[in-house]
DNA sequence: TTGTAGGCGTTATCAA
DNA sequence: TTGATAACGCCTACAA
């Protein structure tokens, strides 16, 4: 336990140590060029006592660039964004970068102060899976066209010159939709979108489109977002949206007799409710999720839901980025749309007598 | 959309436009100095027109700070670690810091990886929330001693330079515990920990503890750890430790009738197990998590757990830090223990009868 | 195989 | 109020 020491060691201190130029020590370090071998082993053994450390601002100013990308991700928490950023960083390893990220808080504003912030620092490159927002719309594209090599994830926001990628979840949005369809619902609620801004929602998009095809009429009621505005309140969770949209739904005089939900984990706060409620899933109302994020194998029932591809999309976008840093930073945009898929487990079976039956009844009692 | 342009624009640059010097811009840009209204102006103008960004390279590289401190992190997905992060990152904004955050994937190669970077980056600070591992804290010890400030979050590593903020788990454990046997239990399993490497987690020696004192015995087929090596496989959940840590529980010929599990996640497994095999909680089987993670209060039954004051400790960990950064660096090690909390929920209840009953039943049956 | 010169973009310091 | 100079630590290019 020694103390701090007071300044860093630099290439400089070690070829004084070491009896030979900055230049020399710079060659060991990196390994290119000319060294004698033991001037090298020389060199190493110092700059290993006085545990040198490179000064990648120096580094990064004298060659432009960093090696280093940044990502922006909207939560933290979200085990999506968390499987999404092992793909990005698997890729990144694979070439030496080093991954920053940072973490906007679904606030706007911080998306364009985390952008920023990877400007100012000189990422390579940035990765942005945040929702999109006018003021972050504008500010990546001012970055982009300053040069800096942007690739966007599941972001509604086009650029020539930033690669995207997405999965189409108005068709996963479609496919879930029928599938409740299809196992005789009528009633079917979507939990997790307010009718006002919903339609940026993909997924949402699809379940209208659904219904529509499948001669369906859009009940308003059976549409509900949580409270307003969740999405900026700070603390308010998705499982909460997803039980407080729910409770909602029960007190219609005509409820649903199946829920697809914005995501899982809003899944999982009605799924909870329901039971809370004394109905049963799937018997009486069916649901489904989003996104399959692991839990939802472990609810009980567990959780049909629509798997996209998450870690091959952040592989993907990965790779783009690299693509453009190394190579044409000009280049046109590369897109690349992956499929989702319908994962259909417990909780969705044909609609039953006794769930008809039961909305019936409510329908009586109430009236 | 314009094509994406060549070179960054330099302070260099605009001084041209403006006809001044670069110190003069220098000044504008960064509010000091006196510089004559009309001047400012027109700077400004200039550099707005330019979109000009600060290299934070040089900037850093002159000042000798960036900024920026990073933080590392075990796992992304991990609602525990985005509360912390969250604290971190109010406190730290509201100094002018940016938060980069490097994820370790709990794999200590990693973290030593992370380290470099943010060192070689030159962040101002790391704040370190992934588990103690030897080369880690090897490393760790090599950049605290060579000046780098250091502010670690529940890490079971000291030195007398880096400073400490946790929670008292050993206690959390205990009181978890103790609440079980004075339910009545006597059967009390734990989930997620293996016997070799357990005694490690203060959570389970506060079990352990709790157990003794209260003259029950330590069965060691009621300590479960899912599969060996657990944390090391990428892709195997926690949850699937409480499912797979469960299961193995329920084949005992006298199972448990309590648990106490290592974090939410893990009760969360454990849980819908339980639910599987058709036994009821907590009538049959009573369950304590650990963390207090939002969906705890939305599982059903909502889970008896024990809370920490996370985005506390994370709020003391940033302000430890920067009062090392911008205070003095050789001070001695600030620390900070903060207690835990047993919140109970439905899924606790006094010992019944039918569980004790239903337990020699099945004891019977096997024998 | 090693060394020298110069500059990356910024700012501290001193001078005007 | 503004400018000139030098330096932060490193690396590219060229020279020896």
């Amino acid at each position: 336990m020694k103390k701090p020491s007071k300044k860093p060691v630099t290439l400089a201190d070690i070829a004084a140590q070491a009896a030979v130029t900055p230049m020399t020590v710079s060659r060991v370090i990196n390994g290119n060029g000319y060294v004698h071998a033991e001037t090298r082993e020389r060199v190493l053994r110092v700059a290993r006592e006085m545990n040198y450390r490179r000064n990648g601002l120096a580094r990064g100013l004298k060659r432009q660039r960093t090696e280093t990308v940044g990502m922006v991700i909207g939560d933290i928490a979200n085990p999506f964004a968390a499987e999404l950023s092992r793909g990005v960083r698997e890729v990144l390893e694979e070439h030496g970068y080093t991954l920053f990220i940072c973490i906007s808080e679904h606030n706007p504003k911080e998306d364009v102060q985390a952008f920023n912030s990877l400007a100012d620092h000189r990422a390579d490159g940035i990765i942005v899976a945040t929702r999109a927002s006018k003021t972050g719309n504008e500010r990546l594209e001012e970055l982009i066209e300053s040069g800096v090599p942007v690739s966007l994830i599941g972001r509604d926001f086009r650029h020539a010159h930033a690669d995207l990628v997405t999965a189409d979840h108005l068709k996963g949005g479609y496919e879930a939709t029928r599938h409740l369809i299809q196992l005789g619902h009528k009633r079917i609620g979507f939990i997790g979108v307010s009718l006002t801004q919903g339609l940026r929602l993909r997924r949402f998009q699809g379940y209208l489109e659904a219904l529509n095809e499948h001669g369906l009429t859009v009940d308003e009621k059976l549409i509900v977002g949580g409270r307003e505005n969740a999405e900026q309140m700070p603390g308010y969770s998705t499982e909460e949206m997803g039980c407080d949209g729910m409770l909602k739904l029960l007190e219609l005089k005509e409820r649903p007799t199946a829920i697809f939900a914005r995501n899982d984990f809003t899944a999982m706060g009605a799924l909870n409710a329901i039971k809370r409620s004394g109905l049963r899933i799937p018997e009486d109302i069916a649901i489904v999720g989003y996104d399959d994020i692991p839990l939802a194998a472990h609810t009980s029932p567990t959780l049909t839901t629509v798997r996209q591809p998450t870690r091959e999309q952040g592989r993907t976008a990965a790779e783009f980025l690299l693509g453009r840093i190394e190579g044409d930073r000009e280049q046109p945009r590369c897109e690349r749309t992956f499929q989702c898929e319908l994962v259909v487990r417990e909780s969705t079976i044909p609609l039953t007598e006794a769930s008809v039956t039961q909305t019936r009844k409510r329908q009586k009692k109430t009236a």
